[in-house]
DNA sequence: TTGAAAGCGCTAACAT
DNA sequence: ATGTTAGCGCTTTCAA
């Protein structure tokens, strides 16, 4: 551009300091100072140099988001939630996907850093010892977006997966006292071992059978859950019931399902994990966890503002309500 | 942090120019030189900061890019492509989402320069000449990803809808010379009046039938293909063959006719647009129009790189090409 | 209410 | 091959 501040202040006959002033919304400036002020600024099309006003003040209202994959529905619609309450409190967002590879996510990090944002949103699978040390040195405030840390020493937004999935289970095992097949990912790891832990305590508090054989190991796509269906058809004693930790997968079983003939929901009840989008694109319909992502990437970035201002926090480790989503893949 | 070039030069004996020299890979540093260097760097853990080094060099590499929506599957899919580009040439992305409006678009991009991003990739609905305007002001160059400015004035990446469309309707018309349906949509105001001017045309052509009855106005939304499927059942001349605008309606139109009893495709033919992951988690599968749009991303990102970089241009217009998917929805 | 002036941490001539 | 020295455009004491 070229109109600097300087150009301002010339041109209205003021110092630099009053035009700084008037940008900045300081009160104290009288209000026909202001109104020169501001008439220079529009007649000299001046633009604020972000940059600069970054170096002297060492806040850039910019915040780092480390997302696995942006073009997974269930990361973009937290993104979402993300950016809009951002754009409220004026933060600017630097995105990156990670693909939930620890060296990038830690090289992002360093990046967003050497960028010296103010504060960081990280999703990813697990966070080990190494993730909690540089988040720590970083010396701005980290937020777990639907990433769970064991130790609890960071600040988080999560559901409690466990207790989703066992509920999951639980309603399936209701009318269903045959075997519940359970298809896993390796997404998210940590995440994804909680849910199976809820759906081996479900069964085992219902006395239900359980052996090994009843998970699947997907890898969160849509063809995975047709692997998993045919998977599950081959076996001796087909489940009755299959559940799995994504949407994507549950209609991929669906499908998989279908192609073979087998009639779903009266010869397999099928429930998804998150409720996204996808749930009502089905025939049938989809019973699902509804897994609240666009409030979780809200949340987040609305925690990190009160960590950026020093408002007061209640509770650095946030857990957001669940439930299950009745549609037609479940009796 | 609070480690400063400065810190480190005084830790390995140099000057602050050396220090710099050595960050920006200069060759022109004695090894054993660049040696001290770099070991100081790694004792005091110094980490560059990109926002002095920014306004030193006037250079941020840092990106803007407008999107629509963040959370829509196909734009979520772009980005992607643009970010996968962008981090190969070492280029932050800064994004936000729109939602259309051109209010926010402007003042997003206003945002934007204001934190001098070296370049601008915008997607929108259309492009008018304030746009158009704003952008040549901006002194940064701004790429269109999917996004047609029809005064050709800008540098952009896209397929040609028009053609792409009028290919469909007459692969539909091959095996159909009944009426076909074509639900559109808000969104992208200009590409898709191309499409439709595409759907008429081929049409014409072929001395089919067609009138107003035959567009059904949709919002690019699952349950807008429900509805236009409700519509066109509902029509005295039912259509033999539907045609939507984007992936997710047509799922809405196949489920919304398949709800009603009637059968895809044996009864109505559909094709839809973008191909999508959608089209192959339907059944049946969704014959569709393949629009890459992870590479218009990608695309988008490195032509703007040589603009960046001053490398030769041969075409500022990028047309990539289309072509159709068939799968079990059409005959 | 306003101004003067010292940085913020780095790059980029220009010297040597 | 290395050092000196102006800035880059703004914020922020400190004074007035």
């Amino acid at each position: 551009m070229g109109v600097t501040i300087y150009d301002v202040a010339k041109k209205a006959n003021v110092s630099m300091a009053t035009v700084s002033r008037v940008i900045n919304g300081n009160t104290n400036v009288k209000p026909t100072t202001r109104q020169k002020v501001l008439d220079a600024i529009n007649e000299l099309g001046f633009r604020p140099n972000a940059v600069a006003r970054g170096l002297a003040s060492r806040k850039t209202t910019s915040v780092g988001v480390i997302i696995p994959d942006i073009s997974n529905l269930f990361f973009a619609e937290l993104a979402r939630g993300i950016e809009d309450i951002a754009s409220m409190y004026k933060y600017h967002i630097i995105l990156s996907s990670s693909d939930q590879q620890k060296n990038k996510e830690l090289d992002l990090l360093d990046n967003m850093l050497e960028k010296q944002v103010d504060g960081v949103i990280f999703m990813g699978s697990s966070v080990t010892d190494e993730h909690i040390e540089v988040f720590k040195r970083a010396n701005v405030p980290v937020i777990l977006a639907a990433t769970v840390d064991e130790s609890q020493s960071l600040a988080s937004v999560n559901i409690d997966y466990y207790q989703a999935m066992k509920e999951a289970v639980q309603f399936l095992a209701e009318h269903n006292d045959e075997v519940i097949g359970f298809v896993t990912s390796p997404l998210n790891a940590t995440i994804n071992e909680m849910k199976r832990q809820g759906y081996e305590d479900a069964l085992s508090d219902k006395g239900l059978n359980f052996n090994q054989d009843l998970i699947y190991a997907g890898d969160d796509s849509y063809n995975s859950g047709i692997e998993a269906a045919n998977y599950f058809l081959s076996l001796q004693k087909r489940p009755k019931a299959i559940i799995t930790s994504s949407d994507e997968m549950a209609l991929g079983v669906i499908h998989g399902a279908q192609d073979q003939g087998v009639k779903i929901p009266e010869e397999i009840e099928v429930i998804g994990f998150d409720n996204t989008r996808l749930a009502n694109m089905v025939r049938p319909t989809l019973t699902s966890v509804l897994q609240p992502m666009y409030d979780i990437g809200a949340v987040s970035m609305r925690l990190l503002t009160k960590l950026l201002r020093g408002e007061e926090i209640e509770q650095e480790q946030v857990t957001l309500p669940h439930r299950i989503v009745e549609r037609d893949s479940t009796k």
